[in-house]
DNA sequence: AAAAATACCATGATATCCCATAAATACCCA
DNA sequence: TGGGTATTTATGGGATATCATGGTATTTTT
């Protein structure tokens, strides 16, 4: 199974119209669709992106939960009312919907951020920010790593 | 199973390409794959590096950890947004990118340090002066030894 | 008709492939 | 064992392909 990894910054230009990473587009295409499946970050000013395995995972995820749960109602709204697929142009180009990049308060440019099963797209000051917070996170929590996981 | 032994200093030439040395890459082609796996060392100006079965170490650390937790947020954040798949071209080179450069304050040489079942890419002064810290750090706990073992 | 979306084309930068060379290493046979 | 030959390896350069990005033309929507 193909992973999206590391990150790559680009433009978006006066039609909104952004490329996706290369990288990140052939695992896209792997299962023939020509969407990029996307949503607002649930925890963060941020957008989740992937292709079919994860728009799948959303749809199972929330088949587990109770149909008449207000959880349940929540989490659709959230999830699936934010959610779009945008169609990804001959050049490998999609056009972000103006929820999303007010959601991420995107201006003119962005990055693409490799999470594995799926990835992220932030406006790049907002991205360093964090990244420095994940870093220093990851180190707070790497003595308890260390001791399951020898070599990290 | 073979093990990254040694070590190795190589250029890198005016289009950014590196040599991985032979020994090193005949591993890495063990599992077929024509990529060198590699992240920022998490507590050196170092890079880290290895084939699949290091990947597949990081992803099975990530498959541990709750799947919408901020710890795995945070973890694959900083593991999968700061690693790459490098390719590895016909002549056995790879094309080492900025982030990592920049990271390892890498120029135009840099050593090859075999781990045992990963390796790492150093400038090569700071390598010296790392591997004399370390060396310095070896002596110093081979005194204590020496304390607590009178007579050996 | 105006605006937005889509297809199509152009270009510079970069990555990739292919070949050449020199040095180092492995190999072979007398 | 020695000495020469073949192979591997690191490295450089030219040619080609890919990619991100900008622009123009055509279609669709409203």
């Amino acid at each position: 199974m193909q992973l999206f990894l590391s990150k790559f910054k680009n433009k978006i230009d006066q039609k909104g119209r952004v490329s996706i990473p290369s990288q990140f587009r052939s695992i896209l295409f792997q299962d023939g669709s020509q969407k990029m499946f996307c949503y607002p970050s649930l925890d963060a000013e941020a957008i989740d992106a992937g292709g079919d395995s994860l728009s799948r995972e959303i749809y199972a995820l929330m088949d587990n939960l109770d149909p008449y749960s207000d959880e349940k109602d929540f989490l659709s709204t959230a999830l699936f009312g934010l959610s779009e697929e945008l169609r990804i142009d001959s050049d490998g180009r999609v056009i972000i919907s103006d929820t999303l990049i007010q959601h991420a308060q995107i201006s003119d440019e962005v990055i693409f951020v490799g999470l594995g099963q799926k990835f992220q797209i932030w406006e790049p000051n907002r991205f360093s920010n964090y990244l420095q917070e994940a870093q220093k996170k990851v180190r707070e929590q790497r003595l308890l790593l260390s001791k399951k996981n020898k070599g990290f």
